[in-house]
This record gives structure tokens, C-alpha cells and sequence, in this order.
RNA sequence: GCCCCAUUAGCUCAGGGGAUGAGAGCGUCUGCCUCCGGAGCAGAAGGCCGUUGGUUCGAAUCCAACAUGGGGCACCA
């Protein structure tokens, strides 16, 4: 519809130009907008403001003249000069109501668009590290990762999600040594008192416990085991419960068999064992909140040797030193990032001769170009101060303008209003699984996508649980379940038969063939048709704005009109309120409509839908 | 010191140049079920849109400075 607007203006500016009544201008925008109030119409045009000091005219003047030659149109009732030169399109009822037939006929697709014109997106989120299980700021990137490739693919982008797993550096022999250091605790607790397993791993974790609420250090005889523990690993060690559990996972089913091993043995074993069932947890829980990943990229193949006798890295440093971006300092290798704009230059090499986290990076970024055509990262906020050196290494293989980083604050878990700190060394961390478990993946999802990226969340968990009543999760799933059952009634089926035939068929049964939708005519219906057809821009512009969150505003308003809509309008016939039959099945139909709106919304949020609540 | 994010109703947040409306949810108050799902609807109260300047026909919206709060500034990952 905008487009035809935009045609009507220039053909009506051509000829008022014509005709004399306007000097002679190009127009490069005619601004063609939706009015807020939707008492101005369906459409507007602020051309005439934008033009004014071009056409030396007063804006008013420009509309009226449009206006006297606008070519007539049978979609559009009236138009209008209004405020300061505004130009308002009023459509006619039946133009206003073809968006419910689209979305009846388009279903899942619907809304569908192609800003993206096919450009080969890759996304990487969540990359949790699989020395732990994942917290809830990894769930957040889960929920907006997901969803913004889910918007951006009905954008029109040709998407590619990617995991990417740190399983190369240091950290992962500091976790196979915390491993090992629980592993021998156990047994020794086991042996010394002659206690089972059980037994031996309660002993180790209220001593953990007794650790954490020791902030002062004033009573190390309650926490023996874990002074014995980060002693033994000099300070660098993984302090969390989970590590006794996964410790003692190994004891149950291994026994003592590891005791007698060499420690690096045994290490190397724990690391790659604990390595794979922690990976296994974080694909379990993405699963859980229908999040999934095409690509899970390993880090350590970035440094696998490869016909030529090179790894990944070494060509990627190659390559930079090829364009002279690499030098040597105090027995280190350099990338000279500031030639690029970068505050300082950052090593890639360190003087013992390990490799530094972001050379991993410059490799990967380069794998990644080699893939797709556009890279978006998706962030926390704490590594804010880390775009800038690999935008650098991206400008410097050749990719400008490329990459780039969705930032998204930081959640703040609160419990009853009091802040949980967030420590993976002390292990004093709620994890996403059991945030998941207490308020369910519904309301976890809603409730993390809800808010702009770029705003904090103070995500207090008694307060969802409790609230998760009045959550505007189920306001919207309840519009959804209340349409299902009206469709159910108008059809006949129970909800066991509805959910074997399916919706659509439902809806079909129970609507017939044409529809007659310029019945629509009051203004619950038409604020129905009005939403609905704000969507299709709606997840264009979430798409480009990387801004997927507005479709819970959406949905929620979408929701509201509609139970607006259902307590002023009957739709089937009952006892005392008889409805034409013509008018119930246009009613049915704009039912429908909002019923397949909702549950495409709700799916690119990875909310579910329920037909019955 | 430098960089990023935030500051809008009692609380949590939308709106990110437009019109004689700055909105929503929660909370508070008033109405509405012998009629299709009351997890609902209708209505009321509640705001110098952090401060000061600037750009513009027009600023909550853009720019600058400042204030307050949060997060960063490793040869850690």
C-alpha cells in the first residue's frame, strides 16, 4: 500500500506542476508514514513539509495542490490536508480488511520480506565456555540470538547460527585440574572416613559452602577441603558445586581406578571427559529453549596442522604479516592494531610461546569471512573494550564494514530484590537450567527478549515466579488459547480433535469460503486489520535494527485489541445475542487472522502458542 | 583518565525528528459474568521525558557539556 501512495503523489505532483499550480521540483522523498493517531488515517505523506523550502511554497499550499490532482483510487476513501501539511490517506473498509485474508492465506509466511535481499548472515551467540554449565546471561544471548535469526530469516537474510567453542586455551587444563583435585578429595573423604560417595560429596560441598559464606576468612576450620583444593591449584582452580559433581560422576563410575594414574594422565582425561558432558549440558539446555545452532565451531581446530603444515592461525598470521601488520617485541608477537585505529597494539604470541585468546580470534574471524558475507557477533557487555582489536583484524584482512557486534547488557539475577553474585570461581551462580526449571522456558524466553539489548535486566526470579500470572507471556498466550477455542466451539471439535486435525482446518471447517470481510466496520475489527498490517514492517525494521524485542510489544498489543475486540463484538450466536451468520464467519475470519498473527509472533520469540490453557 | 550503555508515571519499561494525545504492564481506585474462555473488558488517578546549552519550521527524540548509576580498559579466557 505504500508503494501505491508514493505512485498516487508523484502522478498528483507531476500534474499540479503541470497544470501550473506549482514550480517545478524533484521530490526525492515523499515521506510516506503511518500517522500515530490513528485518527489521522491509514497513511500520510509529509512531502509537502520536506519540500517546502525547495519549492519556495508554503507546505499547505503543496498538499492542496497534490491533493486537487490526485488520480482516484478505489481502495482509498478520502484524503485529507491536515495540521501543518500533512497529507492523510483513509482507505476504504474492504482495503483496510485484505490483511486478514493475506495472513489466513499466507499463514506462517506472512509478514514475510526481503530486506535482507539473501545477504549470507552468519550469527555467533552464546559461546559459553564448556568448563561450566551455562548462566543466565548465556541465556539471554540464547534468547536474542535465536530470535533475531529467526526475524532476520523472515527478513530475508539467509542465515547461518554458530556456536563457538573455547576448548583451546588454559582454562581447559584449569578446569581437567580442578576435576582431578575433587577426584582425589572424594576418595580421600571416602577412605578416611569410611563413608559412601554420597556421603563424601556432601562433606565436600557444605565445606564449599562454609567457603563462600566465609567472605572474611575468620573461620578457614569450616572449609578445610577447599583451602586444601585452591592451594593445590595455586589459586587457579574452578571452585563451583558442579565441579564435585561432575567429580563425582567419575567416581561412580570409575571408582578409584584413577587414584594410582599419572597425574597429566589423569588430568588430560578429566579435562576431555568433564569437556564433552559440559558441552552436552549447554546443547541440552539451548534445546530446552528451542535455541539451535547449525555450526558448533571448535577452537581447537584453528590450530590444526593441515596439508601444507599450517594451521588456520599461521596462515591467518601469514596473511597479516604479509600486509605488514605483525612485528616482534620483548620476545612477543605483535598485530599493529593501532595502525588501524585501535588504542594499543595487542600481542598475538606471548613470550612463554602460547598463543593469546584473540589469536584465535584473528583466525576465526578470517574462517568466518571465507564463509558467509556478514558477520554478527553477539557480545556481553563486559567484553565492550574487546570490538574495537578485532574490527581492527577485520578491516586488515580485507573485510570492512563486515562485522559487527550486537552488545547486550548484563542480566542482574535478583532473589526477592536482593542481588545473586554471579562468580563462576566461587561458585556462587544460579544457572540458566535452574532459572529455567523454576519459571519454565516460556516465561524465561519472553521475559529475556523483552527488553532492548542495550538495557540492563534486573531479572528477579521470586518475582517471575510469583507474577507469572500477571507475566505478559500468558496474556498473550491466553488471546492465542481463547481464539483456538472459539474456533473450536464455531467448528464443532473438541480440543483433542482440534489438536489431530490441526488449526487451519479447524479455522476452515468452521469459516466456509467467502469471507465477506468489508462487514468488519467496527473499530475493535478495524484496529485488528490496523495492527496486522503494521507487521511486516514491524520485523523488517527488527531485523535491520537487530532489535527483536519489539515483537513482544507487538504481540502484547495485538492481544489487548483483540480481547478488546472479543468483549465488544459477538462473534458466534448465542442466547440473546443473535449475529448474522455473514458477519460471524467475517468475525471467525478476523479470529483466524489474529490467531495465525500471534503464533508467528510468538514463534519468532520462541514462545510457544497453546491452543488450550 | 579514556570507551560503551542507561536516565521517561510509585515500580519495570516502550517511543529514537513531526500533528489539537508522551504510551504500556505492574501497583492504586471505580464499574462489568443466570451471553462465545473474567488468565478478560471499560474507566479514573498518576509525568518540567536527569540538568544546561545548541541545531531545526518543529526536539522526549539529533549534537555538545555536565550529573547520577552500571559495565569495560591484560603477554586472562
Amino acid at each position: 500500500m505504500p508503494e501505491k501512495i508514493e505512485e498516487l503523489v508523484r502522478a498528483a505532483l507531476a500534474a499540479a506542476i503541470e497544470a501550473g499550480e506549482l514550480p517545478a521540483f524533484e521530490l526525492d522523498d515523499c515521506g510516506i508514514e503511518r500517522p500515530a493517531d490513528t485518527s489521522h488515517g491509514e497513511w500520510t505523506s509529509t512531502m509537502a513539509m520536506r519540500s517546502a523550502k525547495l519549492a519556495r511554497t508554503a507546505p499547505r499550499k503543496i498538499a492542496d495542490a497534490v491533493i486537487a490532482h490526485l488520480p482516484a483510487d478505489e481502495n482509498i476513501e478520502k484524503v485529507e490536508v491536515a495540521g501543518p501539511g500533512f497529507i492523510n490517506f483513509y482507505l476504504s473498509v474492504a482495503a483496510k480488511n485484505a490483511v486478514l485474508a493475506e495472513a489466513r492465506a499466507k499463514g506462517m509466511d506472512f509478514a514475510r520480506s526481503n530486506v535482507g535481499e539473501g545477504l549470507k548472515t552468519q550469527v555467533e551467540f552464546v559461546s559459553a565456555n564448556p568448563v561450566g554449565p551455562m548462566h543466565v546471561g548465556h541465556g539471554r544471548w540464547a534468547a536474542l540470538g535465536d530470535s533475531l535469526c529467526r526475524v532476520l530469516s523472515h527478513a530475508g537474510y539467509k542465515v547461518e547460527r554458530e556456536y563457538y567453542i573455547n576448548d583451546h586455551g588454559s582454562q581447559m587444563d584449569v578446569f581437567g585440574r580442578s576435576l582431578s583435585a575433587r577426584y582425589l578429595q572424594l576418595i580421600e573423604v571416602m577412605r578416611d572416613r569410611g563413608v559412601s560417595l554420597e556421603e563424601a560429596h556432601a562433606v565436600l560441598e557444605a565445606d564449599r559452602v562454609a567457603y563462600v559464606d566465609d567472605e572474611e576468612g575468620t573461620a578457614p576450620q569450616t572449609h578445610p577441603y577447599m583451602d586444601a583444593f585452591n592451594e593445590k591449584l595455586g589459586g587457579n582452580a574452578y571452585g563451583g558445586g558442579y565441579i564435585i559433581d561432575e567429580a563425582a560422576h567419575i567416581v561412580e563410575t570409575d571408582g578409584d581406578r584413577w587414584v594410582e594414574v599419572d597425574e597429566d594422565e589423569r588430568v588430560l582425561t578429566f579435562r576431555e571427559q568433564g569437556y564433552q558432558r559440559m558441552l552436552d549440558d549447554i546443547r541440552t539446555t539451548c534445546e530446552d529453549v528451542r535455541c539451535s545452532f547449525d555450526v558448533w565451531f571448535s577452537e581447537r581446530t584453528l590450530y590444526v596442522k593441515g596439508d601444507d603444515g599450517m594451521s588456520p592461525v599461521d596462515r591467518a598470521f601469514k596473511k597479516l604479516d604479509e600486509m605488514g601488520y605483525l612485528y616482534e617485541k620483548d620476545d612477543a608477537l605483535w598485530f599493529r592494531s593501532t595502525d588501524l585505529g585501535d588504542d594499543k597494539d595487542r600481542v598475538l604470541v606471548k613470550a612463554n610461546g602460547e598463543y593469546t585468546y584473540f589469536a584465535s580470534d584473528v583466525a576465526y574471524h578470517w574462517n568466518k569471512f571465507q564463509r558467509v558475507d556478514h558477520v554478527i557477533d553477539i557480545w556481553g557487555a563486559d567484553h565492550h573494550g574487546y570490538i574495537n582489536r578485532v574490527r581492527c583484524v577485520c578491516d586488515a584482512l580485507g573485510y570492512p564494514g563486515k562485522f559487527e557486534v550486537l552488545l547486550g547488557q548484563l542480566v542482574n539475577l535478583l532473589r526477592s530484590g536482593k542481588p545473586v553474585r554471579m562468580s563462576k570461581r566461587r561458585g556462587t551462580m544460579i544457572t540458566f537450567r535452574e532459572l529455567l526449571d523454576e519459571v519454565g522456558p516460556d516465561a524465561a524466553r519472553y521475559t529475556l527478549i523483552s527488553r532492548s539489548s542495550n538495557q540492563m535486566i534486573d531479572f528477579d526470579i521470586d518475582a517471575v515466579k510469583e507474577k507469572s500470572q500477571d507475566n505478559p507471556v500468558y496474556y498473550v498466550q491466553y488471546a492465542h488459547a481463547r481464539v483456538c477455542s472459539i474456533l473450536r466451539r464455531a467448528a464443532g471439535v473438541t480440543a483433542d480433535e482440534a489438536s489431530e486435525l490441526g488449526m487451519d482446518e479447524v479455522a476452515a471447517r468452521a469459516i466456509g469460503e467467502n469471507v465477506h470481510y468489508e462487514l468488519l466496520s467496527d473499530p475493535t475489527e478495524l484496529a485488528l486489520s490496523r495492527k496486522i498490517s503494521e507487521l511486516t514492517d514491524l520485523i523488517a525494521g527488527c531485523a535491520r535494527d537487530r532489535a527483536p524485542f519489539r515483537l513482544t510489544h507487538f504481540a502484547e498489543e495485538l492481544a489487548g485489541d483483540f480481547h478488546s475486540f472479543y468483549a465488544a463484538c459477538q462473534v458466534l450466536p448465542s442466547e440473546g445475542h443473535p449475529v448474522d451468520e455473514d458477519l460471524s464467519h467475517a468475525r471467525l475470519a478476523a479470529c483466524d487472522a489474529v490467531r495465525i498473527v500471534l503464533q508467528l509472533v510468538l514463534s519468532l520469540v520462541g514462545v510457544s502458542a497453546p491452543q488450550v490453557m
